[in-house]
DNA sequence: GTGAAAGCGCTAACAC
DNA sequence: GTGTTAGCGCTTTCAC
């Protein structure tokens, strides 16, 4: 049978005219509920396939009282980081029948709004690192709604999942003293981003334990570029060892370095974080995340928790917290030690 | 006023009662209509405040009859390459106030299901590579859902972004042949994606031009790992120069290179596509892509058509097709020119 | 300026 | 098994 282009999306009454039978019937029989005859569900997915149909996502969700969405909300996509997170999310999310939302805040000024819009839009919301405030948080689970923190300092009663900072920072440190490093230079904002003070800890403690001064932080904003600018002043007198907040930074104070002829490791030894595809092919030193894991378990936790508030079962699970495992990556930037096996 | 939590999220008709009007003031209150006086409005703000109150999403939408939400379709995130998209896209939508919903094919069997799903979910869908079939994106289109296909080849009557890839193949195999190279290789598959047939295909031509026969194109994935194993074979007699479909599988030669202590570019020249952030640090010569400026693009026409077909004003817009120039980038990789600056 | 009421497209009782 | 119908939460005429 021809048919003519539709300029509109058609609604089920269209189909159960066309298939002779009610809109309740369509709706089951699309659903595949046991309560229509194989024969009425053929009759009905004929009509609907002929008139192209697709169920309007607001009728039903409306009618559903869920959304069958999750959100996931990141300061930015830019470095290959939150990327993998928001990967992860997804593919976990997808596998439970749930859509997806992406919000990238940019360091705007009104991303609490945007969240808070975002919030009316999902049944469950996972939240990256810097992006809104706590009262932000604190007021979106006031409205019950499943929230999921994601590489962010814990709030009351929401669920948070981070990676392992600071004793890992600490086996880095230790592992750079091996090489008999013993002046030390930090890039980054420990006030900006709890990972990055949980990593400055971890180095300025293991230092402590070898009764050295750890040095103050050089600030630093997380990308190429800023770890480029923060090197310039650095090299003029290199520290032994410069352990970089991020791959980023690290790799900003590799092109510095390389620029002005200063050689990593042999006039100083650079770490990074994120072990990023880039941190390889520069041999950089730096520590492993497991940040895809980091978006699905974020998803499955959101996935259980819209399932408990559905089922109205009495109190919910109790506050869950996580920290996952971070791996140290030793590759040449560190310092050459004829031992260890480079990848 | 001290608040208890809710449990639950709050609805209009909450909102009305407690700031003492109709729900319909509420509603115009909190869309600035002008409508309503001052006093009112702030009568409400407060009340919807102390309440925590966001409209729910399927409410509105299913009254305004839009989302207010863009849908975006990809193959994968795994490379930073669709990221850097998808971001670009993120940030007009959220520019012209759509939410943005992903969709990540991962090649699954139900692709085509997933994103019929999408797309009753949102105003408008970005489809990128080889996610679903043409079919699928027909289907689609004659539903009237504007629509616009990135990195792919056009379908009749559906808006096309693609990146310039044959002319720009052609300067880099000109720029190879500069370096006195004569026998090449192509790693990647033409009949995968249309991108990989149009860069194989201004290498072809190239060559040709040059009384040169054309390698046949050695079948190879678009990532890190496939490189590397179609490296093996390559690399045991290796051609002067290896010409990749895309940064990760150059990538991959190199690490299988190394491996194998062959030099780049001493014994063998390689060249990417993509400008990877580790292309930079592997001293790849590759093609830079405007990827992010890809996404804004798509975002930017769907947000047009979205506004054409809300207005039905007669005949909509022509089919609109734009390539984007793509850009080479030389670095080491593809051979030594004392002339050439490397960055 | 504000309220009452009619939908938007769908699901899920409830009736038959 | 299938149909009827009452909402889901919101926007938007239409009265006043």
């Amino acid at each position: 049978m021809e048919m003519k282009a539709l300029s509109k999306a058609s609604t089920i009454y269209e189909v159960a005219q066309r298939a002779g039978v009610s809109i309740a019937t369509v709706s089951r029989a699309l659903r595949d509920s046991d309560l229509v005859t194989a024969d009425t569900r053929a009759k009905v997915r004929a009509a609907a396939a002929e008139l192209r149909f697709t169920p309007n996502r607001s009728g039903r969700s409306l009618a559903e009282g869920r959304h069958a969405a999750n959100g996931i909300v990141f300061p930015d996509l830019v470095g290959p980081y939150y990327a993998e997170v928001v990967l992860g999310y997804e593919e976990a999310a997808a596998a439970v029948g749930s859509s997806v939302l992406i919000l990238a805040t940019h360091g705007r000024a009104d991303a609490a709004a945007a969240v808070q819009e975002l919030a009316g839009r999902v049944d469950g919301l996972a939240i990256m690192g810097q992006t809104v405030g706590d009262d932000v948080v604190r007021d979106i689970a006031a409205t019950g709604l499943p929230l999921v923190l994601l590489a962010r300092d814990p709030v009351p009663g929401v669920d948070t999942i981070r990676t392992r900072n600071e004793r890992t920072a600490g086996q880095l440190t230790e592992h750079l003293l091996g090489h008999g490093h013993r002046g030390f230079a930090f890039l980054g904002d420990p006030a900006g981003s709890p990972d990055v003070a949980g990593r400055y800890t971890g180095l300025a403690a293991a230092l402590r334990r070898h009764g050295l001064i750890p040095p103050a932080p050089v600030p630093c904003g997380l990308d190429l570029d800023s770890g480029e600018r923060a090197a310039r002043g650095l090299l003029t007198r290199p520290p032994d060892a410069v352990v970089c907040a991020n791959d980023e930074i690290a790799l900003g104070v590799h092109l510095a370095a390389e620029r002005r002829r200063i050689h990593i490791p042999g006039d100083v030894a650079v770490t990074g974080w994120d072990d990023l595809m880039a941190a390889r092919f520069a041999h950089l030193t730096t520590v492993a995340q497991p940040m895809r894991e980091l978006g699905t378990v974020a998803a499955r936790w959101l996935h259980r928790r819209i399932g408990e508030r559905a089922a109205r079962t009495g109190r919910p699970t109790a506050v869950r917290r996580r920290v996952l495992p971070t791996q140290l990556v030793v590759r040449r930037s560190c310092g050459t030690h004829p031992s260890e096996v480079h990848r």
